[in-house]
DNA sequence: CGCGTCATTGAAATACTTCAACGACCGTGG
DNA sequence: CCACGGTCGTTGAAGTATTTCAATGACGCG
C-alpha cells in the first residue's frame, strides 16, 4: 500500500492529506507526476487573505494543513463565513470565473497550489479527476444545505453544540470505531469567537454566553488558546434532539 | 426512421426548458437521442412527494414546468427548504447515494425522468455531460452560499425583499436588457406563506407581517392566489443596502 | 508598563416568535 | 343555493431569545 503510493508522487507528498483524502489520491502515477511537477507550496499565517472576492484565481489550491474560511461581506460591513476548508479540501471552482467569496486563512495554513490550466487540462482528459471534482462539489453542496438548516432553524445553543460536535468528529473520527472510555476529549476550535459568530450567524456575545453556559453546566471545560475539553458529548447531542419531552418526533409530512 | 431522427431531439423536446437551459442543450445529436429514447414524463400536483429523504432515487429528473422544493426535517417537526428547483434544473445527485433531502412539488410540476444508469453512463462517456453536471452543481453551491448569507445575516425585512426580487428576476430577466417603463411588475410567488417561511428561516406570521408592511408602504400590491405587483423595485433593493446613512460601506477587512 | 486584541459579563433594547383569535377563500354535501 | 368544515392568511398581544450598547478583564507584545 504505502509502497505503491511511493511511486505515485514525490517524496514530499507522502504524508500529505491531499494524497490520502483529497484529489491526489484519485490520480494514477502519470497524472500525479504531471501535477506534482508543477505544484508549489505556499504558507499563509492566520488572517492573511488568500484571495479576494471577485478576483479570478489563477491557480487551484489544496489545503495541506490549517483551516481556510470562505467569507462573504455585506454592504453594511457584516460578514458571514459560507464555508470552512480543512486539509484535503480544494480551493477554487474548476472551470469557473470570478470567485464569489474571499478565502482567508483562519489559522496558519499550508497550501499546495497548481496552475489553473493544468488542473483543468487534467480534468478534461481524465475521467477520475472530473469525477472526483464532481463528487467533491456535491459533498460541499450537501454540507452547505446542512448549514442552511442550522442557520434557518436552530437556536444559538444548538448551533454552538453542532459546531463543537463537528469539530470533535473531524478530529476524533476514530472514536466511532473504537469508543475509548476516555471521556475527556480535547479539541482545538481553530476559530476565534468572532469567526465562530460569523460562521454560526450569531454575535460574538451570544457565542461567548452560550459557551459560558455549557461551561457552567459542566458539559465542557474551556482551555486556553481556543481549546476546550468535552466532558459530556451526550449533553451536546441531547440539545440537538429538540423533540418535545415525552413525545416522539412528529412524523407528519407537511404539505 | 433512423435518418429522420438525426436531429437533436424528439418533437416533444422542442419547447422544453431542459433543452434551452438545461442538460439537454449540452448534448450532441446522438446523446440527445439516446437520452430521449429512455425518458418519460411525470406529473405531480402541488404537495406531492417526488421522493423522500433517505431514499436512493432510481432516476434523475429534469424540471420542465413548476417548482420543486428540497426540504429537510428536524426531529422536532420543523422544516427547512434547502433549495428550490426551477425549470431546467436537475433533481438527483449524479453518482450519489441516498438523497439527503426530500423533494416535494411546490406547484404542479412536470418532470422529465431518466433512469439513473443511463445518465451516469452518459456522464462517464461524454465529457460535456460531466462538465455540465459539474458546472450545474457548482452553481447550486454558490446559490446555497448566498442563502447562507441571507439566513445568517439578514433581517426578516431583507429576507422578504431578497426573495421577492429573486422571483422577479427569474421571471422578468429580460427587463435587464430592456428597462421598460412599465413599472408595474406582476409576479407569481408560487410558494405558500408556510413555504416562504420554511425557505427564509422565519415563521409564517413574520412573513405575513413583513409583506403587510411592504403593502402599507406602497412598495407592493398583494393580489390573489400568490401573486403580487411590485410598484417600487428600488425600495426593495434599498432595504438590502443596509449601509448606515451618509456613510459608505466599511471597507475594512476584518481579520 | 502600557497598548491592542480578544473574550467575558451585565443591562437595556428589540426583532422575532409564540399563542390565540379571526376572516377569507374554496370545495363538499345537504 | 347556502351552510359547513378545511386550509390558508392576517392581525393582535404577550413572551423571549438574541442583539445592542457598554464596561471590564485576560492575554500577549513592544
Amino acid at each position: 500500500m504505502k509502497w505503491q503510493r511511493m511511486h505515485k508522487a514525490r517524496a514530499n507528498c507522502v504524508a500529505c492529506p491531499v494524497l490520502s483524502q483529497g484529489l491526489c489520491g484519485a490520480l494514477n502515477d502519470q497524472e500525479a507526476l504531471r501535477l506534482s511537477s508543477v505544484s508549489w507550496h505556499r504558507r499563509f499565517s492566520a488572517g492573511q487573505i488568500i484571495h479576494a472576492e471577485g478576483e479570478k484565481p489563477s491557480y487551484f489550491c489544496a489545503v495541506m494543513t490549517g483551516v481556510v474560511k470562505l467569507m462573504k461581506s455585506l454592504p453594511n460591513g457584516d460578514q458571514q463565513i459560507v464555508g470552512l476548508l480543512l486539509p484535503g479540501d480544494f480551493l477554487g471552482r474548476p472551470f469557473g470565473g470570478d470567485s464569489r467569496s474571499s478565502a482567508i486563512a483562519a489559522t496558519n495554513v499550508r497550501l499546495c497550489s497548481f496552475p489553473r490550466a493544468v488542473v483543468e487540462g487534467l480534468a478534461s482528459e481524465s475521467r477520475v479527476v472530473e469525477r472526483w471534482l464532481l463528487d467533491h462539489v456535491s459533498d460541499e453542496l450537501e454540507k452547505a444545505q446542512d448549514w442552511i438548516v442550522l442557520l434557518g432553524r436552530m437556536s444559538a445553543e444548538q448551533r454552538i453544540a453542532t459546531f463543537i460536535l463537528s469539530v470533535m468528529r473531524s478530529t476524533h473520527f476514530e472514536d466511532a470505531a473504537a469508543p475509548k472510555s476516555c471521556d475527556e476529549i480535547l479539541i482545538e476550535l481553530s476559530l476565534s469567537r468572532t469567526e465562530m459568530a460569523d460562521y454560526l450567524g450569531l454575535t460574538i456575545e451570544t457565542v461567548s454566553r452560550q459557551i459560558a453556559r455549557l461551561r457552567e453546566r459542566g458539559v465542557i471545560k474551556v482551555g486556553a488558546s481556543r481549546t476546550m475539553i468535552i466532558r459530556q458529548p451526550e449533553a451536546l447531542e441531547a440539545t440537538l434532539e429538540a423533540a418535545l419531552p415525552g413525545e416522539g418526533p412528529k412524523s407528519t409530512v407537511r404539505i
